[in-house]
Parts: structure tokens; C-alpha cells; sequence
RNA sequence: UCCCCAAUAGCUCAGUCGGUAGAGCAGGUGGCUGUUAACCACCUUGUCCCUGGUUCGAGUCCGGGUUGGGGAGCCA
């Protein structure tokens, strides 16, 4: 291993030392007639190391031609730094370049366009909002299992290829090793008997179903992991493969799912504002000025809590004009969305207990016979960021909705078994991961929440 | 998939009434004794997205397409 220092540490050590190296890239070069400054990053923080070199250095003349973007070593000295803007500097005594950049190096130390780094999301790491970005991604992925391991759930891993094809959440992607020239052909068409699984497969839409398997033996369990939507969906919120975090509580009803999706979000909110401070502050300034107000005044608010009808009660009643109808079983729009979030609540809100026509087979029927035990969080700006339910455990009941919806049963025999030994009530949600960092950072594209994003039209990389 | 908007130098953009294009940054050269996206001077850089049309003449006007963005639907 290399004996080199990270900067982050550097920086909060910043303490006097001699024979320090570090490593990372160029971001800035400032060359004087008699001294040199150069600020280096190595993505261990914000923050850019301030390098200062001397005419006297073996290679000076070499070292000020670099570009920035250049791959560096430095070694030197670390000291306090006469001039204001940082607290230490490295003084360099020798300057390894390990990689250096042409002209065409296409990141200048300018602001560049979120569109413009899109086209080149192999180099956008270097940048500070990139940086941030992936730190922040990095210690939340963390913060999740913090939450739920201190809360006794198991993690547990759900198929990525699935033959469920009723999952009802979306368009699937096909996974074969057939011939798609000229595939085997039986009565009903392709025959999928001949294909890797011995039938049709596709790629996962959720674990929820397996996830309530799990629970219904483990108690509490939580999935954490990549799914797919082949939905020709293109807006700022929408990926073909996005991650997906999907609690399921054993002996849970919906009023307990809200808490813990209460409880879940505000330690999130509260974990970014202590633990990713340098980097909350960068999205503070540089990206959405409030962000930072919005998640502590998350963090400190107890969410609203509304029935669908009394959503709809507020919306007939609102003064405002709404393009799409308002009307007690329809589904309600993104504008009607904002209108509660934004305007009647202004912050996290819960919609519980909608229409059953406009909800998922697996819900739990409720006794008015006209709703189930649905619930949505929404949040300003981002929209819906939960959606989960209790579901039905009992047999009956859910046999005669999955006929009622026209599903076929045989191939959920093994979801029904569930209910027919040992059944019990549970509930659960999922939480779209990238969705929860655009809310906690303030970044409005889904695009730039992954490195490498997957939309209708692009695979690159 | 639908609606709206945009596309000009490596990047961010301006370009008036239709008359063959400009700034800042980047890059190059020089200057500057501590800079902070350094500063100052000079220099280089164009398939004006593609395609067809109108016109004496199109970056500019019109049709078609491509790509990107915003909004909507679907949803997380």
C-alpha cells in the first residue's frame, strides 16, 4: 500500500508536518514569477489542498506546465499558510506526475452545465458537485443500514431475475438466452419452456413480494438493492434502473408502517445535517440555497397524516383551478400532489387508505369495503418518495381480488401459501433511493444521482 | 408516448430589420514577489445540429428529422 495521506485528513489534522505526500488530481494552477500555487483534490472532500512550489524544486519547470485535471503526487511540508483562504499549505519538495492532460481535457475551472457533464459522466467525478454528490450517496447507502440494523431488521437479499410478471409496478425487462432471430415457436408463440429457466423471465420490479416471505419468518426485514422499469418514462425522476430500499414488519398494520417511514426519513434528514456537513454545505451554496432549513425543519416536523377523502374534501374545496378532474375514486395527480404538499401542508405528507380500484391486488382490504391500507409520502418539490401498504393476510379475501382483478393464481401459489399457514398481518414500503438524495441535496435531475444512469435511449459507459 | 422550448468556438453564451459571426472562460506567448475559478497584455480556434425549401443573399424565415432541456402520463 501506498504510505500516502487522504486530504480529508490533512486538512483536519492540520498540524505541522514534514515528508507528507499526497495524491490526486489538479484542479487549479496559479503560475508566478518567482512562486507557483497549485490546489490539488484527491474526491476525500470539498475541500482542495493548496500546494505551493518554488523555483528551486527539481522539475518546477516541468510541474507549471501541467494542466488542470492532472494526476499528482506531492510531497513536502505541511504548514500554517500566511495568506487567507486556508489554514495549512503543502510547501512541495518533490512532484510526481503520474498522468498528465492535453487541450481536449474537456473540464475547465469554470462552471459547467449539468447537460454538458452528462455527456462526459466518465469524468464528472473530478468535479466538487460530482464529489459531493457520490460522498453523500456513499454515507447514506451506510445511514440505512445503520437505521434498520439498530432496529433488529435482516437484510436480506431478493431475486434481481424474477418469472413474476404480475407484479403489477411496471413494464419489465425480458431476460433470455434465446435466439431473438429466430426464437423456438410453440402454440402461444415463443416457447420460453426452451429458454435458460425453462419459462419466461424478466428482470425485477420490486422485492416486496419475496420481501414479505422473509418477513413472515424473520419478523422485519429490509431489501436494498438495483430495479428495473422498462417504462419509456422521461422526466427528471424516472430511471430504467434505479435502487429501491423496501422494508416488510411482521405484525404490523398501516398506522405502524407511517411510523416507521416517519421515524426512517427524519434519521436520514438528521444523519446528512451531522455526518455530511462539508459537503451539505456545498449543496447549500452551490446548488439550492434552503436546502439545508428544509431537511432540519423535516427533521424537527411531525408529518400530516390524511385519509385519501379528506385529500380529495381539500382539493374540491381549493381555490385554484386543477387541469384534471377531482373526484372520489380517481387517482390523484402530480398537481394535486404540490397543492397538498406545497400549499395545504407545506412539508412531508401522508395519503392513507385509497379507492382499492386504483391500488395494487395485495392490499389490505378495509372494512368499508370501498378503500385498502395504502399509504403515499409525499414531499414538496420531489413528489412521491413512499409508497407502501398493509397487506392482505388474509386468504380469502385476497384470493377473491386477485379473480376480481382478472390475475392468474398458479404462478402465486407459493404468495398464497403465506396466508394459508401461519398467516399474520405486515406491512411495508419502498423508498426510492435516488429520489431521497435529489430531496436531501437539492439536485433536480435523476441523472446526476448516478454515475452511470440508465434512461429510454442510453447505456453509455 | 404527448405538449412546449432550445441547438452558434473546447465550455458558457450574445448575434438587432435576412447582407458569410463575436465576448468571457479554456488553450498558446509574454509580464507579475503569496495566489484563491489569480490578475494584465497579445495570439489561436467555427460543418452556425442535419436535411429540403423561400430569397439576389439564410446563423436569422418555412417544412421534415436528430439531439438535449422543461412539463405531463406511468411510478419509486
Amino acid at each position: 500500500m501506498s504510505n500516502h495521506q487522504r486530504i480529508v485528513s490533512v486538512l483536519n489534522a492540520q498540524s505541522v508536518a514534514s515528508n507528507l505526500t499526497v495524491k490526486g488530481w489538479v484542479r487549479s494552477i496559479r503560475v508566478g514569477k518567482s512562486i507557483t500555487f497549485m490546489t490539488v483534490n484527491d474526491g476525500s472532500c470539498v475541500t482542495s489542498l493548496q500546494v505551493v512550489l518554488n523555483p528551486g524544486m527539481d522539475g518546477y519547470d516541468n510541474v507549471i506546465r501541467m494542466g488542470t485535471g492532472s494526476a499528482v503526487g506531492v510531497t513536502g511540508t505541511l504548514s500554517p499558510s500566511p495568506a487567507a483562504g486556508q489554514a495549512v499549505e503543502l510547501h512541495a519538495e518533490k512532484v510526481t506526475i503520474y498522468g498528465g492532460v492535453d487541450e481536449d481535457y474537456p473540464l475547465q475551472k469554470k462552471h459547467h452545465s449539468f447537460e454538458f457533464l452528462r455527456t462526459i459522466a466518465h469524468l464528472r467525478p473530478r468535479t466538487n458537485t460530482f464529489g459531493a454528490l457520490f460522498r453523500m450517496r456513499s454515507a447514506l447507502s451506510f445511514a440505512i443500514h445503520n437505521f434498520f440494523k439498530e432496529r433488529g431488521f435482516v437484510y436480506i437479499h431478493t431475486p434481481i431475475i424474477t418469472a413474476n410478471d404480475c407484479e403489477g409496478a411496471g413494464e419489465q425487462f425480458r431476460v433470455t438466452t434465446l435466439d431473438i432471430v429466430s426464437p423456438p415457436l410453440c402454440d402461444t408463440g415463443i416457447d420460453f419452456s426452451r429458454d435458460f429457466f425453462g419459462q419466461a423471465t424478466q428482470l425485477t420490479v420490486s422485492g416486496q413480494l419475496e420481501g414479505e416471505l422473509l418477513a413472515c419468518g424473520l419478523s422485519s426485514v429490509y431489501t436494498f438493492g438495483p430495479t428495473f422499469r422498462a417504462e419509456n418514462s422521461n422526466t427528471a425522476r424516472h430511471a430504467a434502473e434505479f435502487w429501491m430500499v423496501e422494508p416488510e414488519v411482521a405484525f404490523a398494520n398501516l398506522a405502524d408502517n407511517a411510523d416507521l417511514a416517519e421515524d426512517f426519513i427524519k434519521y436520514l434528514c438528521r444523519y446528512v445535517l451531522e455526518e455530511c456537513q462539508e459537503d451539505m454545505a456545498f449543496f447549500e451554496k452551490q446548488v439550492d440555497p434552503g436546502v439545508m432549513g428544509r431537511i432540519r425543519a423535516i427533521a424537527d416536523s411531525d408529518f400530516v397524516r390524511m385519509e385519501y377523502g379528506e385529500a380529495i374534501d381539500r382539493l374540491e374545496k381549493a381555490t385554484q383551478g386543477f387541469q384534471y378532474p377531482v373526484a372520489w375514486g380517481l387517482d390523484l395527480q402530480t398537481e394535486h400532489e404540490r397543492y397538498l404538499s406545497e400549499k395545504v401542508v407545506g412539508g412531508p405528507l401522508f395519503i392513507l387508505n385509497y379507492p382499492k380500484d386504483i391500488k395494487a391486488f395485495y392490499m389490505r382490504q378495509n372494512d368499508d369495503g370501498k378503500t385498502v391500507a395504502a399509504m403515499d409520502l409525499l414531499v414538496p418539490k420531489v413528489g412521491e418518495i413512499i409508497g407502501g401498504s398493509q397487506r392482505e393476510e388474509r386468504l380469502d379475501l385476497l384470493e377473491r381480488r386477485i379473480d376480481e382483478m382478472g390475475i392468474a393464481k398458479h404462478p402465486l401459489s407459493w404468495y398464497l401459501d403465506s396466508r394459508r399457514w401461519g398467516t399474520c398481518p405486515h406491512a411495508g414500503f419502498g423508498l426510492g433511493f435516488e429520489r431521497l438524495i435529489m430531496h436531501l441535496t437539492g439536485m433536480e435531475n435523476i441523472r446526476d444521482i448516478i454515475p452511470f444512469p440508465r434512461t429510454p435511449g442510453h447505456a453509455e459507459f
